[in-house]
DNA sequence: CTCTTTGCAAATTTTTTGCATGCGC
DNA sequence: GCGCATGCAAAAAATTTGCAAAGAG
């Protein structure tokens, strides 16, 4: 049963400026539904999934949909206002078990080996250790892949 | 269009044969699925998907079902013979957009964050930068959290 | 010969999409 | 008022499960 820290409400008033400012300069409309939803994931720090997004915010908004909370958590995501712990779609897998960590594609998800030396990883393995114990590592980089950079078509 | 390194077939032998005494060890069966759908991940650089694997391995067996491929690959990551990319079972987003890693308890889900010092993870983000433009770094650990641990039923 | 593993099919779970109505700008 | 965003329902995609038959030890 974790406890749950709350975001103060001062930095979360700053936050939901911030994500208002950047609705319209995007030209995306400030609706309820969404102040909601960005509310909803940016006081919380208890990684919640879609679902979870959604039971809260319904408390709010009795008729919230969850394809509404679906469609926000994704493009809050690509405002780069929140961000999604592990992959996008499918499940991926490794045989290669040297450690690395993984580039992913944002566009086409594709995913592409780095090597690191290991040493790099110790400190924040010492931390890792306080919340149980260590098996895997990864170590993951999200962004656009030069061959979907130059094949420049499509959404941002 | 990934040029496909191909893993050496002497240390693919050698991975064959831990891959059995590893089976033989737990108890499990060395069936020629098993041994077709490890090859397949081992050999392979690509992170194959599931749907991947089961075509892969369908080439040499003709009649292999998904479902004994989602079942494999799942007994051959509980034997840390195999890394799975992202996590597992639903996307959990995160709004704290803070630098930090996530602890990632292998058996209940929950996800703990990890903070770490950003001067850390500058000599992977050089090589990342190689595949294309960065825009989100997440550092993931996988392991049994204290819960799960202290609460020692069910499996492994 | 026993008991795990498989293949098939069907069920679940999670996420996405089409379309008419509603609401921010 | 115009057009994007929403809610509903239905579809799609990904993964899991029950059960009888097959095969490893």
């Amino acid at each position: 049963m974790p406890t749950i820290p709350i975001v103060e409400s001062e930095e979360l008033t700053q936050r939901l400026a911030f994500f208002e400012s950047e609705c319209r300069r995007r030209g995306l409309r400030v609706t309820e539904q969404r102040r909601e939803i960005f509310k909803a994931v940016a006081a919380s720090h208890t990684h919640p999934s879609a679902e979870d997004v959604f039971e809260q915010v319904r408390e709010k908004l009795a008729n919230v949909s969850l394809d509404t909370v679906y469609r926000t958590l994704t493009s809050l995501e690509e405002m780069e206002l929140l961000l999604r712990v592990g992959t996008t779609g499918k499940e991926r897998f490794d045989g290669d078990l040297r450690p690395h960590a993984h580039f992913i594609c944002a566009k086409c998800g594709e995913v592409y080996d780095v090597f690191y030396d290991k040493k790099y990883m110790m400190l924040p393995l010492r931390e890792a250790f306080s919340h149980g114990e260590v098996r895997q590592i990864s170590l993951q980089y999200k962004g656009i892949c030069h061959q979907c950079s130059s094949a420049h078509e499509g959404k941002s």
